[in-house]
DNA sequence: AATTAGCACTGAGGACCATGGAGTGCCAGG
DNA sequence: CCTGGCACTCCATGGTCCTCAGTGCTAATT
């Protein structure tokens, strides 16, 4: 049904396309790919390609472009992953090293990437719920406000402010950091929630509702707001681009943190590459984007995701290649630190 | 030279102007504003305010513009506050109450910023210079690191994870990190430095180089990376303006954010409300954007600035009275914490 | 049976032009 | 000093024509 040639001729649709922006002819595509026969003969392929659903013409005389389908066609079977060149490796390196903290490793990240696919790029930060508690702090704060601060062994810190405790003794907040870091340091997070089940009880009576207090604030910090961190770059790039969608509908979309969380969390196939594109799509708004990303973590245990927005006319081999050296980096940078 | 009946009718042109986004000529002006003139009359004023530079026509034949200097005139002359609507006023009450911690206040902030003038938000993170320590907690990592926390009185945390240290001793960590609170526990940040400068030589002899590692650290991230922490909101509330230089330009300024940060800085007036309209703006991008912005904190304590970008051509009234309104209530909510 | 050359046909986009209308500047009269 | 009147300007709109890239089909060729 699709014979070798048929598919080279899609290729080189989708390479075109994405290259010029513009309908290609049979004409074009004889000249500047070398596939040995005719215009006439590719224009039949295309007939082929049209009613199988890959390319489509915007209007009759006109050429062809790649629908959807056409890119799903291209990414799976007729594109491998273009890795890096040398000095965008050394790039990628030079930029990364140097990061003293968490948020600037994600900041670099996040500019890297755009910067280097010229697209809209997304890091989230690291999952809390893969790491294990390093540390928990309590602070009083004067007043009836104290202080938490969880620590994780994957340098996330999460702090929170408990109010309207009544009298807080420091003596008592001290107990409780030793009972509480006894009680979960070193552990997942997910096994937390197991863990202080129990130590309220050990608490002397007068100072379990402060126990209480805290521990409910802390299971609430651990379980709630834990993947919702993200951060951008590159809007601007988008600018270039000219969307079926308005601009304006995709600029919405991104700003809305919790679509760009569950976007990235579809991925098909965890720990690989993932692309979906156009209207793939669940949101409305991005129903003429493509998004290729990734997972990152240290060693095969993946913490969170980064990717990549631009417009489902893009350079995917590319694209791809990007994505997945930068979650690489990304992990080892982690793990080394 | 300009009488009350000319400055009457330049307001006329930048409200009609605002509203319609087509040069107005004078006709339309008699019309819709109760000037008690004749179009004619209307247009001698024009010719005047066209000599002295405040307005101008697109091409002959054409209505009349507000030019930068105009809008200048309009915003310090012309036009007063517009106080917000008991709704809006509800709005933002009901949008920030309820913030956990100080990174939700601003997420909020930024996010309710934008929606009220439907442009684009920029919220500074509260200054660390301006407040003080509350707290410093230093964590062993195990190996050779160590996890240094401060917290500010303002609910900012600061950490840093400090590595190669040698040996961690618990019981020496324990103790330098009695010393530090004492000696500046309560101080402003500002007097830090003199605060911690003999530390090192209380600290016994074989201790000594990780205080001064930790000092060192202390010391960088007070001084640096302050106010370099910017959030921003409603980027896609761009895409609706058609602006002289291109879009993408104004996007790109909005990434940098050391741009950004000198832009809320060059306030003329602090603690009032500065507005910065279009060539006023030193940077490339924002020549066609005006810039409305506030200082906001706690009292009279100025510790950080929101603002809006906007086109030129922006409601200044009305922006000027979210952008106070919102750094009001922050204030108070920043208090009340 | 597949490929190719030839050819008539299609539709988008650009150049060109005419027209309408909003707006101007200026002048003379109130 | 204001106003009505008037000639003028120039943009925007819409219609027409033409070009041209690209198509689909058919007949010839391999």
């Amino acid at each position: 049904m699709l014979d070798e040639r048929k598919l080279a001729v899609l290729r080189a649709v989708v390479e075109d396309f994405v290259n010029t922006n513009e309908p290609v002819g049979s004409k074009a595509l004889a000249d500047r790919h070398r596939l040995g026969v005719s215009p006439a003969t590719i224009r039949n392929d295309m007939v082929a390609l049209e009613e199988d659903g890959y390319i489509t013409q915007p209007h009759t005389s006109a050429g062809r472009v790649p629908t959807d389908k056409g890119y799903r066609l291209f990414v799976d079977r007729l594109s491998s992953v273009k890795p890096l060149s040398g000095a965008e490796r050394r790039a990628i390196e030079s930029f990364l090293t140097g990061a003293v903290d968490l948020d600037e490793i994600v900041a670099r990240t996040v500019r890297l990437l755009a910067q280097l696919t010229r697209q809209v790029a997304i890091v989230q930060y690291p999952s809390l719920t893969r790491s294990s508690v390093q540390h928990v702090e309590l602070v009083p704060l004067g007043g009836q406000r104290l202080m938490m601060v969880v620590i994780t062994d994957t340098g996330r810190v999460e702090q929170r402010v408990i109010d309207g405790l009544g009298e807080v003794d420091a003596d008592a907040v001290s107990d409780l950091r030793g009972m509480l870091n006894r009680a979960i340091a070193g552990l997942h997070l997910a096994a937390v929630p197991g863990a202080v089940e129990d130590l309220p009880r050990q608490v002397p009576e007068e100072n379990r509702a402060m126990a209480i207090s805290v521990l409910s604030v802390l299971l609430e910090s651990l379980v709630e707001r834990h993947e919702e961190k993200i951060v951008l770059a590159g809007t601007a790039n988008l600018a270039a681009v000219d969307f079926a969608a308005s601009l304006r509908d995709v600029l919405e979309a991104l700003e809305e943190n919790m679509v760009l969380i569950r976007l990235l969390g579809e991925a098909k196939d965890p720990s690989m590459l993932t692309v979906r594109i156009g209207a793939e799509n669940f949101h409305e708004g991005l129903r003429s984007t493509s998004i290729v990303s990734a997972d990152y973590g240290v060693g095969n245990q993946s913490l969170a995701k980064i990717g990549v927005v631009g417009p489902t006319r893009m350079d995917y081999p590319g694209t791809m290649g990007a994505v997945r050296a930068v979650a690489r980096y990304v992990g080892q940078i982690l793990a080394g630190q």
